[in-house]
DNA sequence: GATGAAGATTAGTCTAGACAAATAAAAAAG
DNA sequence: CTTTTTTATTTGTCTAGACTAATCTTCATC
């Protein structure tokens, strides 16, 4: 009997439609994985989520286990938008490291009001990617699909285009960063060792050594030469 | 035994002290004038206060009355620079109107992280003064002193220069900015009608009439000729 | 099909901060 | 001085959102 009018949800709820956003991968969601994403007990994640039923922004399904609805899609998208517009914000206006502005943007993108983010938005011209790469929702909520390959993936010899880069760990990203390891970089796979575990990347000419593990956040679009899977 | 460490006030806390800062005239403000400027009701005073006191931001006066302490006023001056700070950035960087950006500022001043703050202290080059012509304390909650009168107060014939401006009606603002109101702007005052009630004053070079009433949130500094009050 | 380990839920607390209603204390007015 | 009016405080609720401990389900495994 309050919302209605303002459509504005809590930051709580917008942090869970956000989660849900990000973990979605075609099977619905579950209370354990929320819990560790938004580093929050599995109760109280069930407890939010009968809410967030309630009022229509999420399906539950077996076990608890949670998927957007349309609407619940919608207003994660505007908090992605947010997210996204403000980390380009930023790293391009104000300077900051493209490796440590998540946790700004993770505050702002929910205090922000509209005027001062379209007046943001307005001033980089309508930035279509965040610093990651990441593509950015348009005000409607579109988001164009694109498929992408964990880098680890790429085949021996084959060239491919780094599209997208996130990480927790900003030590990490700053030590792509330097090695030329960004989105939009040219990269070819050299060489793979120890099963999989070691791989040599070529980064723009230079050669890169590095686990496959630590690789999980770096996307990659394969050139031409198109080897399915 | 939470606190302590990253001496974060809670964002009510923040709006309490910065409350008495901006009610401090020498005197303890009174329960109810906070009451009023925060919209909040009494009850909700006398509690904050006593938290505020148990903290050692306030003192207590006589009927409840709060001043603040040194520490207090300290955490006020760090939040007053971020709210002046932001509204410079909210005018100069996003073109956003000065008569609309103090809500903005007013939500922004408790969620922005030190380093977003300098970022954009740093992009504006360190302005002294916020779009109403308050100055900006600095980083050590410096803050010049100045003694300013009310517009109203100023003498028929005499000159001066406009030196802050704030008014909660954005209609009017705007108007006095299109006339030319604005902080720096050198009036005169022309004619007084109706016992003060209306004045006539030259604001660059124009003529504008107006009720003194409307008029309480212009500040001058008058010019050489000293007329002591 | 019984059982132990994961995982989810219930029940009951806690926190910050606000509120209204009732009461108390001070100032002002007679 | 007494009464009225204004102000402040006490008391008891409410809300959102989190937590722990205890319990209940479901799945996987023998």
């Amino acid at each position: 009997m309050k919302r209605a009018a303002a459509s504005a949800l809590t930051r709580s709820r917008q942090d869970y439609v956000k989660a849900l956003f990000d973990l979605d991968s075609g099977e619905p969601v579950s209370v354990s994985a929320i819990a560790r994403h938004l580093e929050v007990s599995p109760p109280s994640v069930t407890n939010m989520l009968a809410r967030l039923e309630a009022e229509k922004l999420v399906a539950l399904h077996h076990r608890g286990a949670a998927r957007l609805t349309h609407e619940g899609e919608r207003e994660a998208l505007r908090v992605v938008r947010r997210h996204r517009i403000l980390e380009a914000f930023l790293v391009r206006v104000l300077g900051l490291d493209s490796s440590v502005v998540h946790e700004d943007a993770e505050v702002l993108e929910h205090h922000v009001s509209d005027r001062v983010l379209d007046a943001i938005d307005r001033l980089m011209e309508h930035p279509s990617e965040d610093p990651h790469g990441h593509l950015i929702p348009d005000r409607f909520g579109r988001l164009p699909r694109r498929v992408l390959i964990p880098l680890a993936d790429l085949p021996v010899g084959r060239r491919a285009v780094v599209r997208e880069i996130h990480d927790r760990n900003a030590r990490r990203m700053q030590r792509w960063q330097r090695a030329g390891l960004i989105p939009g970089a040219q990269v070819r796979m050299h060489a793979v060792h120890d099963d999989g575990e070691v791989l040599e990347v070529e980064v723009q000419g230079q050669r890169m050594v590095t686990g496959s593990g630590t690789l999980e956040g770096v996307f990659i679009e394969a050139l031409n030469p198109g080897a399915r899977k």
